[in-house]
DNA sequence: TGCATATAGTTCGATATCATACTAACTAGT
DNA sequence: ACTAGTTAGTATGATATCGAACTATATGCA
């Protein structure tokens, strides 16, 4: 049957995202000076390309992970003297997460490190093949964000 | 300069990898009966796929964990009454594991529980788009399986 | 045979993540 | 104002995963 054939695919589609998902955090562990975990290295990131003074909501809302999880993640990073989180005067429940200088060179000097590793990976790839796979990947992505938003199912 | 452009490019083609695999994971999670984790869930499948009697570790190597966790795992799945692991009579250090009947049921269930969320997805995409992404996946996961087996950075 | 090394699996401690429940503060409707 | 409902963040307990240490078995070499 069609729809069983479809399934099929769409499941190894899926399969193969996960492995190599898997296998480039490894690699990006791997490689991060300091220990750091990659999420939290993700939410540095983020703060640098979109800009600090952004609430742990709005991050964790961001990076797809719960609140929950954003409270741990700030305060290793807190730790690591890496943001500092104070209050929000628009908001009194609220927070306000703002990247220190040592947290924005720690992102630097790690894109800097990982750099080699990943542009190996990026030449061995054409330019062609990176642009052939990633309109799909953004697709499926909307697609999986709108069926968060309002599942068909359940 | 081009390298830069390169590693910027194939920063986001990981990035948008690692979101796709967090959305399908959460998505595959919610639906999946049982509460079972989707970890548990893809032992099942590589056991139905490859037929089971199959070492811990062989499945831990094909599934890219460390043997840690596949002890954990086998244990949750063996207390499900889902696998059985046995003695390897070729090797005393070793174990066999094999699916129960309720296992592979379990996994032929939660596999019609499952394809309609992601048929919705299969629906939207065309052959065609997956197939202009798979061979990029498959050919970016051989390339980080080899840098896993022999780095050539650190 | 006997010993050094390698491998399979387990155990243990640490960490990331989540779901749930909780507190504090904002908002809307009366 | 008050009250009900909502939202931000935290605390707690559970689970998945990993790395390192450990045990038992296997292998290779002298």
């Amino acid at each position: 049957m069609d729809r069983d054939k479809a399934g099929a695919q769409i499941f190894g589609f899926f399969n193969e995202i996960g492995i190599v998902s898997q296998l480039s955090s490894a690699l990006f562990m791997r490689l991060i000076p300091g220990g750091l975990h990659l999420s939290h290295f993700i939410v540095l990131n983020h703060l640098v390309r979109v800009g600090d003074c952004r609430t742990p909501m709005q991050i964790a809302a961001a990076l797809q992970v719960t609140k929950a999880t954003m409270t741990h993640t700030l305060g290793v990073l807190g730790r690591h003297g890496f943001v500092e989180v104070g209050p929000n005067p628009n908001d009194g429940r609220s927070k306000l997460v703002r990247l220190t200088p040592a947290g924005r060179s720690f992102r630097d000097e790690a894109i800097a490190s990982l750099a080699p590793a990943f542009g190996f990976v990026a030449e061995a790839l054409t330019p062609a093949e990176i642009q052939a796979a990633l309109p799909v990947l953004e697709k499926v992505r909307k697609l999986l964000d709108a069926e968060r938003d309002s599942p068909t199912i359940g």
